[in-house]
DNA sequence: CATATTAGGAAACAATCGTTTCCGATATCT
DNA sequence: AGATATCGGAAACGATTGTTTCCTAATATG
């Protein structure tokens, strides 16, 4: 069995709490949080959070054991920051893929296609936090269960928003299922992170060709 | 780093080389190679591969740790022989579903419903031993990443051929693309695994009734 | 300049990991 | 029945895990 730890890390980097009380006499060599999460976020995609050792942790994040005891909890922690931190950044670049699209049906298929890119190469053999969470993790830990559902649910509203835009401007027929077509464009750009960390090679254009015929 | 053995299982149990040299004189207990390694499929599948002990296994297994080392060469060759057994399962339910299907369309039909049915419910939460392989342990293991790929290759090219038999048949137009699409429908079928357990609901007979709008 | 406070780093912690070894129990063959 | 080969089980192995602790080096403030 697995101990779970439900708890959310306790940065203490941010956690000066009034600066008129508690002041910052001195303080060495700066610190960025944001950049050494994103360290976290590569080792932890690309080896899973179990094949990650606080030792590759460390030299990712090119921190000492102590500095990242002091800023997190325990490793649990740092995964759950850096699984914030992933989302937050994918979440920006997919919206900002879609966004450049004058229809419904255009900020679809840039959201298809940034997914397969995001997919291949470098990146796709790295793999996804959210995919990854949810295969290693879901069964045993119902803190980032709940995570990788919302991150899932929230994802899905999003592309049936999209339908429902190209609907609006009449770019997408009225008789498609939104809420189902969602569902299944959900398992599609899942299942091409699967599909890219098992290094199959994987055809933007094409792929997205034949998935846009689901909004026919 | 991981140290990676990229050897396979020097199973003992059929090991009699030649019954004439080797006698077997004596042997206690009945012991079943298959249903101990089925057992193995469910604590992997569900716990993945670094996270599941010896201990775990031998429980599972309902075999004693010396047992097991004397079967397998070591973990990874129990994973190994796992991963098999487990290939050799799902192609057989796979195919099984697909026959039963007058035309081409219909095969395709079969197989897509069973492949949501699999990825539901408490075989959905366990989850799919090749997703979890290949979002673990491609990225470190040359050896199960080759297995995976295959695999994938493999489903592939039968949906593939599922669709060409539809196009022979008449049930599916020729302007399909077939490999194309047969390549978007991994995505699908490896994508229902990663949202099944991520216990999302999902709803079989809309999903591919959805999906079947890719072979228009 | 002196002081307070933080990160870096190494060393040590208990716990658990995968693995090996040993021996008694069990069942088959001569 | 007696000999023999295997499985079950437990105990012990070193290695590695995550975590804690202590000390040094470095810096912004008073």
């Amino acid at each position: 069995m697995e101990t779970i730890i439900p708890y959310y890390p306790a940065m203490q980097k941010t956690a000066r709490k009034s600066r008129s009380v508690v002041r910052p006499p001195g303080r060495p060599r700066e610190f960025d949080m944001d950049t050494a999460l994103d360290r976290a976020v590569r080792v932890f995609s690309e080896r899973g959070y179990h094949a990650t050792s606080i030792g590759d942790l460390t030299a990712a994040m090119r921190l000492a054991t102590g500095s990242v005891y002091k800023a997190f909890r325990d490793k649990h922690a740092v995964f759950l920051a850096a699984f914030e931190r992933y989302v937050v950044l994918r979440q920006e670049q997919t919206r900002r893929a879609a966004a450049q699209g004058g229809t419904g049906r255009e900020r679809l298929r840039n959201l298809l296609l940034s997914y397969v890119e995001h997919s291949q190469g470098s990146e796709g053999r790295r793999g996804c936090l959210v995919v990854g969470s949810a295969v290693e993790l879901s069964a045993v830990d119902p803190v980032v269960a709940a995570l990788v559902s919302a991150r899932l649910e929230t994802n899905e509203g999003f592309i049936a928003g999209l339908i429902r835009e190209g609907q609006a401007d009449g770019s997408i027929p009225r008789h498609v299922a939104a809420d189902d077509t969602a569902r299944l464009m959900i398992c599609i750009t899942q299942g091409l992170r699967v599909v890219g960390k098992a290094r199959l090679s994987l055809d933007g254009k094409r792929l997205v060709a034949v998935a846009m015929k689901l909004l026919a």
